[in-house]
RNA sequence: GGGGUCUUAGCUCAGCUGGGAGAGCACCUGCCUUACAAGCAGGGGGUCACAGGUUCGAGCCCUGUAGGCCCCACCA
């Protein structure tokens, strides 16, 4: 048989590994595999980088998850990809190339998008290096990309499709603009921050009524060349009469009228609002509602497009100034009150965002909100942990139609073409060969696609739809979707909604929420900070299994962790621990035969047997209900607490001398709970279970190996009940000999004492065993305290006393101080014991299972209380 | 402004359907016991934020209070 190396050094194989389970095939799914289906689509991660410490953890749960439905005997697509990430990908693109001074535009379209496919090439093999480190097995024969031609062939059905139902529209509406990326943006991708800002209380006159004035109150007085009224709400009094007069716009030659409108708000601000309809969407409603003009006074940058004006080219924030300097001069400016207000700033570069009235495409949501709703009250959608339902719903109660064009290169192109000389417009899958109207040739729309518009998409189009193909009929729906709840909004509801569009299915069973992992300070990883930690760092250093490991340990769907190298350590040390413990029992399996079948058992073997068993079982259960955390707690604390440090300690006497002859059943014991601790481990550590699982098995592939899982026939309660009564005492006599003082290096003889035959028997069965874990030199057990030494030194269980006749060493005043201390607890304990057993209320009302328990602990205390108070009799 | 969520040992967090408070790290005391010092054994440390309520019984359920965090939001 093949050796463990001496020391856990999990760089060296864990690649080897990897490459066997890809030559293996092992990741590929079956279509047509007769198995029950078990789908997961990779969240597809920007190829804009490298994967960071969420990745890392979505990624874990994701192969732990599948790797442990493989090993239950389902078929497992695990589904991967990358998103082309168009705005993102474009800015980094376009950073690129100016530092090696090319400009964007010189370079032209095609040039550039050649520069992008180049960038996604060499991103998207470094994101895919990293999942091979940390172990991900999905599908890679099957990887996609959101811009590849099956998507792309996807993303323009969908649009045509939803452009025929009427569900997509071309309009000019105002939308959020982003003056340094110059593309129109979701309301998704703003983010609002609160901002230091100020009011400008401004003066404009009243036409023919000099000496007259209204006051308005604004935080954007450069938006002003812009405005084309004043608002009042009807119901203000100190309005009423200037209703319909018409005032000077300050700075210009306009002249504008006051109209009334509920929407201002009569106690914010001076109760007038200047209505700029171009540059303000509650504006911009207004507008509507009183037919105003929209005149736009930006140019895409945000520099003020008004020819004529001094003010003409300036940038906004330079044109505020000078424009509040003029009214200052002017006398119209009345004052200024600090303001802190929400600005909307775009999400990937910061910038303000400019409110623009602009002709855009967009997506109708009524009909998505509702089938969002809908998904999730008939139970064919539901969110791990279950409250991230109310998250969503919340989303989806306040969906505003969504603007999908954005005036970047880098992404679909917009399906529709436009006549170059009728100007008819056309919106098909194929180009046009020429204008159906007058024959003439047509132009594509300039404009591409919102990068979630293909996201959206990703759980069926990445199975080959529109296709009926096989992928599609065993995995559609997919089984489980694992994201952050940082996405739920961008990604999550549209997949729903388009799925629910275009297959009148959830496009998954169940959402899986995971939290975001934090710094050890509880600070959000983020570049500027320059607090992330780059995953292969940690798995150079410890290995991707303790990586792994780190990530789950303790994780809860849902909330967040945060990240330390303490946690990888430990994970380390368990590796180590399960390393040296199976180096240990691979050499006595090495020296001797075990049997092929269950041979008889001593009860240790089958109290341990018992307890995998019941691991077995809560381990699936808790895998069942997406708690990995809790698996792999309940793991470790097995192999780490019962294997190692009880069963292997206990056995050991045995594996030595062999002298009862059971020696073979504690091999066989040592190889099947070891076998079945790695095959449970294997999906949260999968190098190191594979390494070991090899030399242990021969078998091919622990990948392959069966999940165990609980066996009513390996449930041996009477024997766990007996061991634990073991290591209680084995525990009471430990402490004992700590608190006397009793150096490790002195074996004393240990006598068991009880009245019980049926203790003696356990005891006695044991006594082997039993002498090693406590440091005895040998253990007698009898009925009672004949022939003990007085001066010894005792501790007591609910089953027995024992005495440890120490001569020289005890101090019979120390002994006795202990066991007054001891009567004092045990007091404690029968108060409270007897105080609840005495109470009416809970001996008639409480179920009869919990009174019995109740008073077979109270027999125990009182038998305890017995046995100290008797050895304290005794000494005194 | 609306919604969500959290408050448990010095630190980071578990605690599933209510039935005697847990883990890891840190700390203290012993041990290089022939798998492992990345280890073993023993130990100290918590009115489970606060105030009420329901219950025989509440860390867990209900109400309120305080503080923290997050998300959403067109008050100019």
């Amino acid at each position: 048989m093949r050796e463990l190396e001496k020391n856990y050094v999990p760089q060296d194989m864990e690649q080897k590994t990897y490459q066997k389970w890809l030559s293996q095939g092992y990741f590929h799914a079956d279509p047509k595999s007769v198995k029950p289906a078990f789908c997961i689509a990779m969240p597809p991660p920007n190829v804009t980088g490298q994967l960071h410490m969420g990745h890392a953890l979505d990624n874990t749960l994701q192969d732990t998850l599948s790797r442990y439905k493989r090993m239950r005997g389902y078929e497992v697509l695990w589904q991967p990809g990358t998103d082309h990430a168009a705005i993102a990908t474009e800015v980094k693109v376009t950073n690129k190339l100016k530092d090696q001074g090319i400009d964007k535009h010189e370079l032209g379209r095609e040039g550039f998008l050649k520069e992008a496919w180049a960038w996604k090439e060499e991103y998207e093999s470094r994101i895919i290096n990293q999942m091979y480190k940390m172990g991900v097995s999905a599908d890679w024969d099957r990887l996609r990309f959101t811009m590849d031609d099956g998507c792309s062939a996807a993303v323009r059905k969908v649009f045509v499709d939803n452009y025929k139902k009427g569900l997509i529209y071309k309009g000019s509406r105002i939308i959020n603009w982003c003056p340094k990326c110059c593309t129109s943006l979701s309301d998704a991708e703003v983010q609002h921050e609160d901002q230091q800002g100020a009011f400008w209380h401004i003066n404009y006159p009243v036409v023919g009524e000099p000496g007259r004035f209204v006051e308005i109150a604004t935080t954007r007085p450069e938006t002003m060349l812009g405005d084309t009224a004043v608002a009042v709400n009807p119901k203000d009094e100190r309005y009423k009469d200037i209703i319909g007069k018409t005032l000077k716009l300050p700075l210009t030659d306009r002249e504008i009228p006051v109209i009334a409108d509920e929407y201002v708000d009569i106690d914010f601000g001076t109760g007038c609002v200047k209505i700029t309809p171009a540059h303000d969407p509650n504006d911009f409603e207004v507008g509507k509602r009183h037919n105003l003009p929209e005149i736009c006074i930006m140019h895409d940058d945000a520099t003020i497009d008004c020819p004529g004006s001094k003010y003409d080219g300036m940038d906004r924030y330079e044109a505020r100034d000078a424009m509040v300097k003029d009214l200052e001069d002017e006398g119209l400016l009345v004052k200024v009150v600090p303001h802190e207000h929400a600005v909307g700033t775009h999400d990937r570069c910061g910038t303000t965002i400019e409110p623009m009235v602009k002709a855009q495409w967009f997506m109708k949501m009524k009909k998505a909100s509702e089938d969002c709703r809908k998904v999730l009250n008939d139970g064919s959608l539901a969110f791990v942990p279950e409250n991230y339902s109310k998250t969503y719903l919340h989303w989806v109660e306040n969906l505003r139609d969504w603007c999908i064009s954005r005036q970047i290169w880098w992404g679909h192109r917009i399906p529709a073409w436009y006549c170059d000389e009728c100007g008819e417009m056309y919106v098909g899958e194929e180009a046009p060969r020429k204008c159906p109207k007058c024959g003439a040739h047509m132009t594509q729309d300039e404009d591409t696609l919102d990068t979630w518009f293909s996201s959206a998409l990703w759980p069926f189009s990445t199975l080959g739809w529109p296709n009926e193909t096989d992928e599609l009929k065993k995995f559609y729906p997919t089984t489980v979707l694992v994201t952050g709840y940082d996405i739920i909004f961008f990604w999550v509801i549209r997949m729903v909604f388009s799925g629910m569009e275009q297959t009148e299915k959830s496009p998954f069973d169940k959402v899986l929420i995971h939290g975001l992992v934090r710094d050890s300070l509880g600070r959000k990883m983020s570049k500027s900070l320059g607090n992330g930690i780059d995953p292969l760092e940690v798995i150079d250093k410890y290995g991707a299994d303790a990586l792994r490991a780190a990530l789950l340990t303790g994780n809860a769907p849902g909330n967040d962790m945060r990240f330390s190298y303490d946690k990888v350590e430990n994970a380390r040390n368990f590796a180590n621990k399960i390393w040296n413990a199976s180096r240990f029992i691979l050499m006595n399996l090495d020296k001797a035969e075990v049997p092929a079948e269950m041979p008889a058992l001593n009860v240790e073997d089958k109290w341990i047997i018992s307890k995998f068993n019941t691991l077995s079982g809560n381990v699936c259960r808790n895998m069942d209900t997406f708690e990995l955390g809790i698996a792999l707690d309940n793991i470790t604390d097995f192999v780490w607490s019962e294997f190692c440090d009880w069963y292997i300690e206990m056995v050991k006497q045995r594996l030595y001398d062999d002298a009862d002859g059971t020696k073979a059943a504690a091999l066989w014991t040592l190889k099947y709970v070891l076998t079945g601790s790695l095959r449970l481990l294997h999906p949260f550590m999968p190098f190191i279970t594979e390494e070991i699982y090899d030399i242990l098995t021969g078998e091919e592939s622990i990948m392959i190996a069966e999940y165990p899982d609980y066996d009513a026939a390996l449930d041996f309660a009477a024997e766990e009940e007996e061991v634990e009564s073991i290591k209680d005492a084995v525990r009471a006599i430990r402490t004992v000999r700590t608190d006397m003082n009793v150096p490790p290096s002195r074996k004393a003889l240990v006598y068991v004492v009880s009245p019980s035959e049926k203790v003696r028997g356990t005891f006695e069965a044991v006594k082997a065993v039993f002498a090693r874990l406590m440091g005895a030199s040998s253990v007698t057990v009898q009925a009672d305290k004949t022939g003990i030494d007085a001066a010894a030194v005792s501790a007591v269980t609910a089953d027995a006393s024992f005495y440890m006749p120490l001569g020289d060493l005890i101090d019979i005043d120390k002994e006795i101080e202990r066991l007054n201390k001891e009567i004092a607890r045990l007091e404690g304990e029968l108060k409270r014991s007897r105080g609840m057993l005495s109470n009416e209320k809970f001996v008639s009302k409480a179920p009869a299972a919990k009174i019995e328990e109740e008073k077979a602990k109270l027999a125990g205390y009182e038998e305890m209380m017995a046995k100290v108070k008797e050895r304290l009799a005794a000494l005194s």
